[in-house]
DNA sequence: ACTGACCGATGCATTTTTTGCACTGATTGT
DNA sequence: ACAATCAGTGCAAAAAATGCATCGGTCAGT
């Protein structure tokens, strides 16, 4: 869009942090766009940019536009979204926010059901903690987010609420097999592999262990989900993970069974969008899909 | 705004009707101005207008578009009272759908209040009936809605409701007068003066009529209240109106009443804006500032 | 205190884009 | 059949954006 440039150049700058290096990003002079920098200023009637020996940086005037030109360009996206829609083709981007938890098999069985009957549909997937998610949503670069527990719930429309009980992952052959649901106690006597203190396993692991006069220190401390799943393989360890991340059972070398409610309450997995805004058909069409989906999880 | 423009021009297109007819309102040449339509719909990725042997007509995706265009714009105006409040300059313009009740006393009162404190801010002012005050609203085209008892409430986000009893207008001598409340079968004994059909009170009216069997037969019927509150001081005829259309009283050749709530139910005149609109600061404030003053009346 | 690297700003020539003019072909109403 | 519209197009002129060279300033390291 030749008329967005303008708003391309400014946010360019913006993450370049001077013009001569956005002018290297965008194949142009740093004199020409300079200009356009000072043109747009002068029409916009006020100075968006402060002039730093080291370079620019946007001032609150600069701030608020900002929200302006992202708002901008992710409604001409809804716009033509619809416009792709209402002449049969269903085209479109859909970006997603989600926790780690979703990588392995709920969104990729969710995006392939969804590519096959649009194929000119398109993703992107962005791993995020429940603050960054939420982050996401406002800046308008992501259109749905799917996380686990979040911190802050402002802006946020929630779409679908799934609970997840907290699942123990271990070795198989261990002990922990034999019963269908385990208490927390028997968990804590063995090592144990945690997420950090981002992520809301971990969360609802450290509230239910205080108060039962227990703390954790874990053997293993990782962001990764994948490293838990394999590890516990490795060692006579045990790792925390919610079920939807642990889908195909028993056959990776490890067993999971959940934790008894008493001892840990279950958290949420939680669907949403941006309080208020409208999204692009293919968004919209793809967050009813996984309500669904999570509804039948739910049904389960 | 110079990158504004091709919005400007589409615009124009679609109010004149016609290409060559838009160049003119626009002072360019026809052929230019076919161009840039051109460009545009080919960046767009789909036409916007239907060629027609007459003219230019928006299609369906040209009407999608037309939405994103005027939010566009009035996004960028908040954008600009905001950054010009910030500068410590209130600015801007504030923009009024009302019920023409507001107009003798209300709204002039309450602007020149906003204006004595903010000389920057310019207003305009738009006599709308109920309908018409909604779709202003959804077509961004005004800011705020002030009107009586108005029908479809869908997106609209309602900022105060001020009960309003109608009241009957009479010459001065009128033996209307003697009574502090006025039956409604007092007021039909005399010839009537009634607005149209489109408006709050004559419908508040017909309905209390119907339910004691009578029908109303005005000898003058209008759209001006104007006319109205004139015409009672020339001949012996009854009048209606609601009262914060009529606040300065009894010098002015005519005197007025409330009539019984029991006959005639009290309407609302409602005070509102597009729902999960931000407006800009100087009409968010003037909002705030009508709904105190009505407030105040509602508590007198 | 000096120096070199980097910053934004500006004058001027050059390139790119937009516009105006003249004209075409198609449709409609009289 | 004719006049009046309409959108679209080739080409030259006008306008706008860009590149180059250069200025004055700040800062970090020596």
């Amino acid at each position: 869009m030749r008329y967005l440039r303008t708003f391309e150049l400014i946010e360019a700058v913006v993450r370049a942090g001077s013009i001569r290096k956005a002018a290297e990003d965008t194949n142009l002079t740093a004199s020409a766009l300079n200009r356009r920098i000072q043109g747009f200023e002068q029409e916009f009637g006020w100075p968006i940019f402060e002039r730093l020996p080291r370079g620019m940086r946007l001032n609150p005037a600069g701030e608020l536009l900002m929200h302006h030109i992202r708002l901008q360009r992710t409604d001409l996206a809804r716009v033509q979204s619809q416009v792709a829609d209402l002449s049969g083709e269903r085209r479109g981007h859909i970006s997603i926010a989600c926790s780690q938890a979703l990588l392995p098999y709920f969104l990729p069985e969710q995006i392939a059901i969804y590519r096959a009957e649009h194929p000119g549909v398109t993703f992107s997937i962005n791993v995020r903690d429940r603050a960054q998610a939420e982050r996401d949503l406002a800046s308008y670069s992501s259109d749905l987010a799917l996380v686990f527990e979040p911190v802050h719930l402002v802006d946020f429309d929630l779409l679908y609420a799934l609970p997840q009980r907290v699942h123990a992952l271990y070795r198989t052959g261990s002990p922990l097999d034999d019963k269908p649901v385990l208490r927390l106690r028997d968990c804590l006597d063995h090592r144990l592999v945690l997420p950090t203190q981002a992520y809301g396993v971990r969360n609802l692991l450290e509230v239910a262990a205080t108060s039962i006069g227990r703390t954790l220190s874990p053997a293993v401390e990782t962001e990764s989900f994948d490293l838990i799943r394999h590890y516990v393989t490795q060692e006579d360890v045990v790792g925390f993970q919610i079920p939807i991340g642990l889908k195909p059972p028993h056959n990776a070398g490890f067993g999971h069974r959940p934790l008894a409610e008493r001892d840990v309450p279950p958290g949420q997995l939680l669907l949403g969008q941006l309080k208020g805004r409208a999204l692009p058909v293919a968004s919209a069409k793809f967050g009813r899909q996984l309500v669904v989906a999570l509804e039948a999880i739910n049904a389960q």
